[in-house]
DNA sequence: CTATACAGTACCAATTTAGTACTTTTAATG
DNA sequence: CATTAAAAGTACTAAATTGGTACTGTATAG
């Protein structure tokens, strides 16, 4: 469904809350209550995280987790790669190769691993800085953006009735990043 | 997982395939045969496409479906527009308006905003008619793409036995649309 | 040595997606 | 006008994915 994975969008939340108090520790728990999310889905997806270092954490008492590096250099791009599983790739033919048996006479894959990296590049050319602090300069709003009117719904939050708080929430106003994309 | 379906997947394969043979009625029978494809699932995909007005039918002995435009018109936004029952919108929040509680103060939101409307473009700037010819002026290709390297894997045809072969298969080919498209 | 917090594993439940079956309507053709 | 080919509509079933939870283990602070 063009959608990425709930656990992937709590990523981008969680990791955006973290941004915001950066080099401090934060605890699963303080997180989960943070955002209104529950904890142990805060957990697995941190445990995810750090397991492709986007966060390292500190165990024992007064332990939690730390961005290993600055949020300028977190793209949406990478959250993705480490929280959903498949490759990425719009459709199963373009994610990894060989797995289409008519893969070699067939002439729409290149059009979609084309696709493909003009989306990645997008996904690319957001931080998670540009996600925490509103004004800046928006690099998809200079031109890359002609901002037709895009709908929208619903965030982290999905099932949980406590989800359907999370105030302190940390990061949302608009403000891509503002170095690598030329896309 | 940032996928499009396999309908949608399967919608292209149809499409770029009747885009071989313009003018021509095409039989969903026709069409599962040449893609390797069920017919009643090949069916689904056509009363879906015909719904949104992108093929029309002619019912009856001899009957079938024709594009209902010209294959340089239909751009693989549309297909997806027709064959993804969500809105577009890589995020729930950032899909609809008013799903999330927190929809009001949250600084992530608009940010995906940015994102689906760069992702879109993308998807617009690809017609059926680039997915058919291989070579042409390709506009993802001058300038748009850096062209890192995008994994890939299958195509339509998933766990059926019956679509490994698809020999005949319309489209393919590398091939995005020159028009529209100053991203 | 106890409390706190991360790590790992495994599992279950809910949703979504894919695919199939069956019935009805429409049109061509002899 | 009967027969046949093909689409339209409806509904259902089965499979795969996702989301979420529970439990057990390990490390560290105090
Ligand atoms: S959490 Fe940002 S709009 Fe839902
Ligand atoms: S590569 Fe699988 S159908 Fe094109």
């Amino acid at each position: 469904m063009l959608r990425i994975s709930k656990l992937t969008d709590y990523g981008t939340l969680i990791l955006a809350h973290m941004a915001g108090l950066p080099g401090r520790l934060h605890s699963a728990a303080e997180l989960a209550e943070a955002l209104g999310l529950g904890l142990p889905t805060v957990s697995k997806v941190l445990k995810t995280l750090g397991r492709h270092a986007l966060v390292s954490s500190q165990r024992g008492a007064h332990g939690g987790y730390v961005l290993t590096r600055a949020a300028e250099q977190i793209t949406v791009a990478d959250i993705i790669d480490a929280l959903e599983d498949q490759p990425f790739g719009l459709t199963e033919c373009s994610a990894s190769a060989g797995v289409c048996s008519m893969e070699s006479d067939c002439r729409i894959r290149d059009n979609w691993l084309r696709i493909n990296t003009v989306v990645r590049q997008a996904l690319q050319s957001v931080t998670v800085a540009d996600m925490v602090h509103p004004d800046a300069p928006s690099p998809l709003a200079r031109g890359l953006v002609s901002n037709e009117p895009a709908s929208h719904r619903m965030h982290g939050p999905a099932r949980l009735g406590s989800r359907a708080a999370a105030t302190s929430l940390a990061a949302c106003i608009p403000t891509p990043r503002a170095d690598d994309q030329e896309i």
